[in-house]
DNA sequence: TAGAAATATGACAGCGCTGTCATATTTTTG
DNA sequence: CAAAAATATGACAGCGCTGTCATATTTCTA
């Protein structure tokens, strides 16, 4: 059971020098002979000398593990967002601590403030809809800690938070739809607890507005994310007597589920109704008809809170001036009247 | 940037007894009179405390933490065993440090050493294709950490391994569709390297001997889990002269990348060909047809996983006996002959 | 070139916890 | 009821690392 680990005492050993200096080389402190670093990284090569993580974050030095925070129930997205934070932090040799956790839940802050001390957090990622969450932000904001946000709802654009012109793309598609002759087009709005969701109605509002096309409030749905919210909002559609020619969903999940109700009430897609979804889940693509939706780059944008939040972790400015770009896939489901 | 934690001797201190004693309550080390410890309970309690994971892996006891390595294809597959892992490990006050990685890459096992040491780790967990690297199970076998496998394809059943009857419900599968009327059944095999999905291969051969129905080499097609490997293979079917009437793909994707083949070349799913798929994922439902599917419950077998390690780790027995069984989803897209 | 200023390095404590082993307390035994 | 055995508790070191501050070395200045 010996699970020996090579410690900075060995390679400060072969090194012929401090265990101090070792720590200094490897966090890249200044202070260091150009000639003295020469020989510390040497021997850590050849040892194969990796820090302790834990050590160093109990040791008060700057902590090397983040959080990554999520409730959703799509497991596409949080996965997707995962590979680009975790990949980004394998990188950097950052651990990642990752809590799933439920919005609903009334002691959500207790619960994390506990996880936050039991790890000794120093730093964390929150995704929607935890990113909109006041109460835990709040919290988080007391501890002082570093945390980036992704896909925030609120209008106020902090420098931690990762968003992408959502609401650009969703004007886009509706104007989009717009310019294939439709003019009842229906909306099936996210979960009203997902805030970031709204840039999706906006744009949608927009768009219609910039056309000159009344928006109908009897087009307007409210789905709640899932694929069985959008089969009821297909349900609720398909009984009226003025119905949509297109529905934008404010994602896949509940444009499958609308199609699906459209399909099995006998008419075709997109030949009677054209449909739009958002996020490019991949199983946008596989369905009959293909759908047309926005594709987030959401790996990339999981690298970019990474990347954020480690910079400021390290205690260095990070300005990155391209943000993440939302954009249209057009495919089969969107019909021409 | 007081991040002021509450410590052991804190607790100490209130419940007026040594920190060893409270650490021994922690732990659940017996000889601590039930006096004491009820006195140190109350004083965790009140002062919320929670210990510090790191201090407690550092200082060589119980590691709490887990490691859940993953590289998977199918974000829908693995978070779904994640789900299961973090949360049994949540309720064990575990924490879990996920480590996606790529497979093929040549030092693999090197870099999952340098995470064991880097980390601490003192237990993990592999899913597939990881559970099947002979190199990387040689290594963690060597550091006599504890770890379970996920659906490993290994014949000989280890007591670490979580498998399912995955063999079983494909043979079920086939038998069905068999019992529908359909001699000429194809299969699209999954990834090689899967060891795992040969299972499902095996089931699909016996089902066809069991029922004497003549297997057809030119309609077994090797796919890689994806869905464009889905819909090369799908290609190829049409291209065919005997085309199968039915076809049983080792996962959805695949299955989809059939399906959605045929629709494009002008026939009709199930009417021209059956397809069955395996994993439920949430697209099997989405699609038109919806697809006939073998559901594997992953959450309870990522629990269970957990579980398993976590006792091991705690150094008790666990017997579980009843292994998580999947089962048929039987949907549209079988039709009789 | 001596002394001051700047820079590099190291000794040592301590992060929060548990292992070891010594000591204190209780229970058992004759 | 005293002594032995069994049990409960605590003192202290140390896990691997970094912060602090003292010391050594180099570079600069006049």
């Amino acid at each position: 059971m010996k699970d020996k680990q090579i410690t900075i005492a060995e390679v400060a050993k072969k090194a012929g020098v401090s265990t101090k200096t070792v720590s200094r080389v490897i966090n890249n402190e200044k202070g260091v002979r150009e000639n003295t670093a020469k020989k510390v990284k040497k021997a850590i090569e050849s040892l194969e000398y990796k820090p302790n993580v834990f050590a160093q974050s109990l040791a008060g030095g700057r902590t090397r593990i983040i959080g990554l925070i999520y409730d959703n129930p799509n497991p596409v997205y949080i996965s997707q967002i995962m590979d680009g934070v975790l990949n980004y932090c394998h990188k950097m040799e950052y651990a990642v601590i990752i809590h799933p956790c439920k919005f609903e839940k009334r002691d959500l802050t207790t619960v994390m403030q506990g996880l936050i001390e039991k790890t000794r957090l120093k730093g964390m990622i929150l995704t929607p809809p935890l990113s909109d969450s006041k109460e835990l932000l709040r919290m988080v904001s007391k501890t002082r800690m570093p945390c980036t946000l992704i896909s925030p709802g609120s209008d106020k654009i902090r420098s931690d938070s990762i968003i992408t012109n959502d609401y650009e793309s969703s004007k886009e598609m509706v104007a989009h739809i717009i310019s294939k002759g439709h003019r009842k087009i229906a909306l099936i709005k996210g979960h009203p607890g997902h805030k970031a969701l709204k840039r999706r109605t906006q744009g949608y509002l927009d768009a219609m507005q910039d056309a000159k096309v009344r928006v109908n409030n009897n087009h307007i749905f409210q789905g709640y994310n899932s694929f069985e919210s959008g089969m009821d909002c297909g349900k609720e559609i398909m009984k009226m007597k003025s119905k949509p020619s297109a529905i934008f969903a404010a994602n896949d999940e509940m444009a499958s589920g609308v199609m699906k109700v459209i399909i099995d009430s006998g008419y075709e897609v997109p030949k009677n109704f054209s449909i739009a979804g958002f996020d490019d889940t991949p199983v946008s693509q596989m369905l009959n008809p293909p759908l047309s939706t926005i594709r987030q780059p959401l790996e990339k944008m999981g690298e970019l809170a990474a990347k954020k939040l480690i910079a400021q972790l390290e205690g260095f400015d990070f300005f990155e001036n391209q943000k993440p770009e939302s954009k249209l896939i057009i495919r089969d489901s969107i019909s021409s009247i």
